[in-house]
DNA sequence: TTCTTTTTATATCGATCGTCACAAAACGCG
DNA sequence: CGCGTTTTGTGACGATCGATATAAAAAGAA
C-alpha cells in the first residue's frame, strides 16, 4: 500500500524511553531522540507526533509495564507478606542495579511535569492510587488470615508503603547507600508484625 | 567607590528561588528570572554569575533556611515525640498551602540535577543526611526517657522516617489530598508507640 | 573637575530549540 | 508500467536559549 516503515516501533519507543527517563522532558530534545532511535525528527514527527505525544507514549508504555509487573507481584498466590517483600526486594535490586540513577519515570514525571500538566497529574494520580491499592488489598488480606497480625488500618498502611516507595525513588536518583534503603524497609515489616 | 546596586539581593533572590523552585532548573531561562526580579540578564551576571552559580546560590540559601527550620524543631526542648509530631504537622501543613505544588526545592533538585551533577548530588546528600540525623537523634533521646516505647533501631527509623517524608514531597507535586499525606504519617506515630 | 570602579541598559552573538516544507524513495495496486 | 500512499532525508523556518561586548550612568577618590 504504501512506502514500509525502517524502524522497528518498539526498539525506537525503548530508545526514547530510556532517554527521557534518565534525563528528563526539558532536558531531552527532538534531536536527542533522533540520535538515539537512529531516527530523523521528522520521522518522529510522522511516527509518533509531537515532543509531548512521544513523551506521553513512552510514559504509558512504561506505566503499562510496570503495573503489569505489580499486578504480577501482588496477584501471585503468595502469602500476603511474601508478595509485600518481593515487591520490596524488587525494588531495592533495581535500585541497586540502577547505575544511571534513572529512578522511577512516573516519579520523575511527578516532579518535572505534573505540577504544571493536568493530564500528566492525572496519570500519575492514578499510578500511585493503583500502587496504593495494590498495597491496600494484600495488607487486608493479611489481616484477614493473620498474617498481618497489626490492627492498624489497612488504608493508612498502604499510603505509608507508597510513600516509603516514593522516598525510596527519590533516593535512587541521589546514588544512596543500600543500607538506607534496606533500612527505610525494616520497621515497615516490623510494624505488620505487631500486635 | 562604585555605582550602587539599585536592587535588594534578598528580594532578588528570594525572586530567583521562587522560579526555579516552581519551574525547575531546565524550564527556567535567564530571561525568566530577568522579567521576575525586575533586574536585566547582564546585571544578574554580573552580579551573582551564570545561571548554574545563581541556581546553587538560591538553593544554598534554601538550604539554609530549611535546616534552620529543622534545628528549630528538633533543637527545642520539647519531648522527643513532640518534635516529631511538630516536625510532620508543619510538613503536612506546609504541603496543604502549597496552591503551585512547589513542593520541596531540595527533593526536586535531587531528580532534575543531582543524577548528572556530582556537585549537586553531595549537597542533596549531605541535606538527606542531616535530616536523618534529626530524626535519629530525636528517636534516641525518645527511646531513653521511655517516651518511645519501641526497641527498634532508631537507625532504621530515621530511615523510614526520612522516606516518608520524601515520599510527602513527591505527593506535593500532584496536589495530594490531605487524607493521602495524614495517612503516610499516621503510622509512623503508631509504629513509635508500639512496644 | 577628572579618574577609577562598578552597575546599568541596549543590542546582539552563535547555538540550539520544536517543528515543518518539500521532494525523493519505496512499497501495493491498477 | 504508472498511480496513490506513506516514509524517508535534506534543509531550514522563527523563536528562544545562555552568555557578552559595549558604552552610558552613577558613585567615591583625587
Amino acid at each position: 500500500m504504501a512506502r514500509p516503515r525502517e524502524f522497528d516501533e518498539d526498539t525506537v519507543l525503548e530508545a526514547a524511553t530510556q532517554r527521557f527517563w534518565t534525563n528528563g522532558y526539558e532536558a531531552t530534545s527532538m534531536r536527542d531522540l533522533a540520535d538515539r532511535t537512529g531516527m530523523t525528527t521528522p520521522s518522529l514527527y510522522n511516527a509518533f507526533g509531537d515532543k509531548r505525544a512521544i513523551y506521553r507514549l513512552v510514559l504509558d508504555r512504561y506505566v503499562r509495564r510496570a503495573l503489569e509487573s505489580c499486578s504480577a507481584i501482588f496477584g501471585d498466590d503468595d502469602p500476603p507478606l511474601r508478595a509485600l517483600e518481593r515487591y520490596f526486594d524488587a525494588l531495592i535490586e533495581e535500585t541497586r542495579a540502577d547505575a544511571l540513577q534513572k529512578g522511577c519515570f512516573v516519579v520523575n514525571t511527578a516532579l518535572e511535569v505534573a505540577p504544571h500538566d493536568a493530564d500528566f497529574r492525572d496519570l500519575v494520580t492514578n499510578v500511585f492510587g493503583r500502587i496504593e491499592k495494590y498495597m491496600r488489598d494484600c495488607i487486608v488480606r493479611g489481616q484477614s488470615d493473620g498474617t498481618i497480625r497489626t490492627k492498624l488500618p489497612a488504608a493508612d498502611l498502604a499510603r505509608l508503603f507508597l510513600g516509603a516507595t516514593l522516598g525510596i525513588r527519590v533516593l535512587a536518583r541521589t546514588s544512596a547507600e543500600r543500607e538506607l534503603l534496606t533500612g527505610v524497609v525494616r520497621p515497615l515489616f516490623a510494624l505488620l508484625r505487631t500486635k
